[in-house]
RNA sequence: GCCGGGGUGGCGAAAUUGGUAGACGCGCCAGAUUCAAAAUCUGGUUGGGGCAACUCAGUGUCGGUUCGAGUCCGACCCUCGGUACCA
């Protein structure tokens, strides 16, 4: 009598077993190489949803893996704790946002625990509590002490409504989301760290990041970009010169105007004398931060009636106000080339200014310029006196040396990579540890707060109205003394950015329980991460910081690798009906309902096998119901066999059983079953957990035909594959797995079993299967030996019947043997 | 706008390196089983033509390289992710 295939009994008594006997707990073994997996740690925003499931399925398969190729792996999770929706969903409950918090992360662990992910809990973090952002307040003093944290002023959305500060997320069409007011930009002082002063190490290192997807790398590199140009100056009349950087310096006596931003100091000058210009200034003020906006918006600007002289002619050249300029990036100022820049081009075009070409073909070829600006570097300069006729390396270097020579200017290397803000005017995140001596927040008053009166603690019990930071709202926070005196003192009342906790956390893990440091030697046993698991969505922002504060790490020698992360994969979205699974789009799909009512197995399987990880996965109910059909045809295949192959363990013990197999049958069922298990160690070892899947059903479809019973052949071959089937399935299924290795007899557990070996012997094959092309189009089909020479397949080739039918009375020309593979007849 | 992905049957996809396009699964069709249905099992399933053997076309569009292109090169279209305060 067969038993029917039960996942909620089978699951929870394979995660009873692994928690009673602590099978994923783990500590430093130096007999065993260590390796560390791990998954982006969610944010708790309620419940695990589907790409959640993805992301962790997929890490647990890898650490799965690695565990049966015998290295010691730990895969921990922890939990993101803040951040906005926090506050979001705490005016929406009326509920403190760190009860509404841990109420999440405790809701959302069960789910995890459901799942069977193999994590080592006794690691478990939690970026809200004091325990954890203690060390990151610790690590902000000694950045304060390096100079690599500095104050500036920096724009923000400011919403005049709700008197706060509006995250780019919270701006819709220009609008704060709640109040509808137009969000202006607003200028306060905020805290930066200097990411800009390893932006050479950090895109350097990219090279070396091999076990990346090259799509990250180019992102990184790109992000950084790096530029080499020049730096000079316009002298302007009874004012500071006006600096510019260039990467085209080739093209400096094309310049027929120069931009400046809208609060650009000139212009702010210039407006006290002409209402248009303040006008303008006023409208510049409604454009909110992001750069998508900036670039896309209509490009706007007003003459401010100054001129600067241009550095080579000492020509008089207008300055104008521009709405795409900005005062915190770069110098607040662009020169203007209309005729080799296309968006000086279109300025120049909608304002009537010269375009003053400098640049022509070599050949001679025109370029019209009533259609584009011409952005070649290939062209030679012309109309530029004594730089006429270099080319664009010629011209870079002779402009750059005019200017050294004549100290208006010089080389510059630039990066469009800006200094971290690391500020936020929020209340749901870790306070920046600083007290200022006078209610001015301004640099020359900052103190720091002392290592031993770390963690300066979040109020937890606050009401939140969502209009203000409750912390603005709290004497007893923000009312301190200056460290060792009773002089009065306010504190910093702004918060880390969220990435500030998610830059470390890996590094963290390593070291639970320390509460005398930040990091312990246990950091340097387990770092680096040696494959991380996250989506596709961090590859700059998150990954960056992530590799910044690494180094940052580094150098105050808390850990001895230049590089976190050695390999990384980039999980694709979970899709349905063609759109990613959102709330906001109502098309979600609980995990929740999914695992109680086919398993997590089912869960994982199909998650792994709907398509490889690094695409976008589409969910489909039908397809997961499939999934659930191969469980029970596995299971009551198991069922069906476990006595023959049971008894077939004492032919088995022999160890040369396998060169002794007469029966063809099970000749063949053996072939097939190593040729799988060959495939399936390449794709596992690729990461294409979807294809490992399907040559897994493949086993399943030729086992469920074979006949165990007809000898002892059949039964020795029938135990081999169902235990390699097990085995390549227990990463992906582990519970199943769990239970069909006991089914089977098998001693101790499958999560320790030994990664099967694929044996050579039973994949060879005599003959080989050849495809015939005539012209390069399928024609027929031969099979020769496998000792074949080059010249007896040409001729058997040329002899096949069909491929005479296509070679007609045509000469050949030439025969293309591709051996193992195909004969391809030229005619 | 800029940077980076993706586009292959009705659907999810497969195809180490340029070498049999569509493995595996879903759906659908037919059959078996059943009083019937569900479940299960067996067979079929890119499109056109043909009774069939077979044959023509086919991997977003257009063009190129090659004996041979889903794969390489050029241009374009659509779509998704990021764009520095969502995480």
């Amino acid at each position: 009598m067969t038993s029917q295939y039960n996942p909620a009994e089978i699951e929870a008594a394979a995660q009873k077993y692994w928690e009673d006997n602590q099978s994923f707990t783990v500590t430093e073994d130096p007999d065993r190489e260590k390796y560390y997996c791990l998954s982006m740690l969610p944010y708790p925003s309620g419940q695990l949803h589907m790409g959640h499931v993805r992301n962790y399925t997929i890490g647990d398969v890898i650490s799965r893996y690695q565990r049966m190729l015998g290295k010691n792996v730990m895969q921990p999770m922890g939990w993101d704790a803040f951040g906005l929706p926090a506050e979001n969903a705490a005016i929406n409950h009326k509920m403190p946002p760190a009860k509404w918090t841990y109420e999440n992360i405790e809701y959302m662990k069960g789910q995890l625990k459901q799942l069977g992910f193999a994590y080592d809990w006794n690691r478990e973090l939690t970026t809200c509590r004091p325990e954890y952002y203690k060390w990151e307040q610790w690590f902000f003093n000694r950045l304060l002490e390096k100079g690599m944290a500095y104050k500036k002023m920096a724009v923000v959305n400011w919403d005049p409504v709700e008197q706060t500060v509006l995250a780019n997320e919270q701006v819709e069409n220009g609008r704060g989301w709640r109040s509808g007011a137009l969000v202006e930009r607003r200028e306060i002082s905020q805290w930066f760290i200097r990411i800009t002063a390893y932006a050479e190490e950090l895109l350097n290192e990219i090279d070396n990041l091999e076990g990346w997807p090259d799509a990250v790398r180019t992102m990184q590199r790109n992000w950084i970009g790096r530029s080499e140009g020049v730096e000079f100056l316009f002298a302007v009349d009874d004012e500071e010169p006006l600096e510019v950087y260039t990467t085209r310096p080739d093209t400096i006596m094309g310049i027929t105007f120069i931009s400046v931003a809208a609060q650009h100091p000139l212009a702010l000058k210039a407006a006290q004398i002409n209402p248009d210009i303040a006008a303008f200034i006023a409208e510049c003020k409604t454009t909110h931060t992001a750069e998508e906006e900036l670039e896309t918006m209509e490009k706007r600007g007003i003459p401010l009636g100054i001129t600067g002289s241009h550095p080579v002619t000492a020509e008089q050249i207008d300055i104008w106000a521009a709405n795409f300029v900005l005062l915190g990036y770069g110098t607040g100022a662009v020169m203007a080339v209309p005729a080799h820049d296309q968006r000086d081009w279109e300025f120049a075009k909608k304002h009537g200014l010269e375009i003053r070409p400098v640049i022509r073909w070599p050949a001679g070829d025109q370029h019209d310029y009533d259609e584009s600006a011409l952005t070649t570097k290939q062209g030679v300069v012309c109309n530029s006196g004594e730089f006429d006729d270099l080319d664009f390396q010629q011209a870079f270097d002779a402009v750059a040396q005019f200017l050294e020579k004549n100290k208006k200017g010089r080389r510059k290397v630039n990066y469009r990579l800006r200094d971290w803000g690391v500020s936020r005017q929020r209340y749901w995140g870790c306070p920046i540890p600083v007290v200022y001596a006078q209610q001015d927040t301004a640099q020359d008053q900052v103190i720091a707060v002392p290592d031993d009166r770390l963690p300066v603690l979040l109020p937890e019990d606050v009401e939140f109205s969502g209009v203000q930071s409750p912390l603005r709202r709290d004497p007893d926070f923000y009312r301190t003394t200056l460290p060792g005196a009773h002089t009065p003192a306010v504190r910093e009342t702004d918060t880390f950015d969220t990435f500030f906790e998610s830059s470390w956390y890996y590094a963290r893990y390593c070291c639970p329980g320390a509460d005398q440091s930040m990091l312990d030697a246990r950091a340097n046993h387990w770092l680096p991460v040696d494959q991380y698991v996250g989506g596709i969505e961090h590859a700059v922002l998150h990954l960056l910081y992530a590799r910044f504060f690494y180094k940052l790490m580094r150098d105050m020698g808390l850990v001895d690798s230049d590089e976190p992360f050695t390999n990384l994969l980039c999980q694709g979205m979970v899709l349905k009906d063609g759109s990613k699974m959102s709330k906001s789009r109502g098309n979600t799909v609980d995990p929740q309902s999914m695992i109680n009512r086919y398993g997590a197995d089912t869960v994982r399987l199909f998650m792994m096998f709907a398509s490889p990880p690094e695409q976008s996965l589409e969910w489909n109910d039908n397809a997961v119901a499939g999934a659930h059909r191969f469980l029970r045809r596995w299971w009551s295949l198991v069922q069906r066999n476990k006595d023959s192959v049971r008894s077939a363990k004492i032919t088995l013990a022999r160890v040369d059983w396998a060169c002794r197999i007469t029966d063809p049958g099970a000749k063949n069922m053996r072939r097939l079953t190593h040729r799988i298990l060959a495939k399936v160690i390449r794709d596992y070892a690729r990461i294409h957990y979807n294809t490992v899947v399907a040559s897994a059903m493949e086993l399943l479809n030729a086992l469920d035909k074979f006949d165990p019973d007809k000898n002892r052949d059949c039964a020795a071959v029938s135990r081999d594959s169902l235990l390699i089937l097990n085995k390549i399935l227990a990463p992906i299924t582990p519970h199943i797995a769990h239970r069909l290795w006991l089914e089977l007899g098998e001693p101790g557990d499958i999560i320790d079993a030994a990664w099967p070996c694929v044996d050579r012997d039973a994949i060879a094959s005599d003959t080989v299967r050849l495809m015939i092309q005539v012209n390069g189009k399928l024609r027929s089909e031969i099979t020769v030996p496998a000792a074949s020479t080059r010249r007896e397949i040409e001729e058997s080739a040329i002899a096949d019947e069909k491929a005479r039918k296509f070679i007609h009375r045509n000469a050949i020309k030439k025969v293309i043997v591709v051996p193992g593979k195909l004969v391809n007849i030229v005619v």
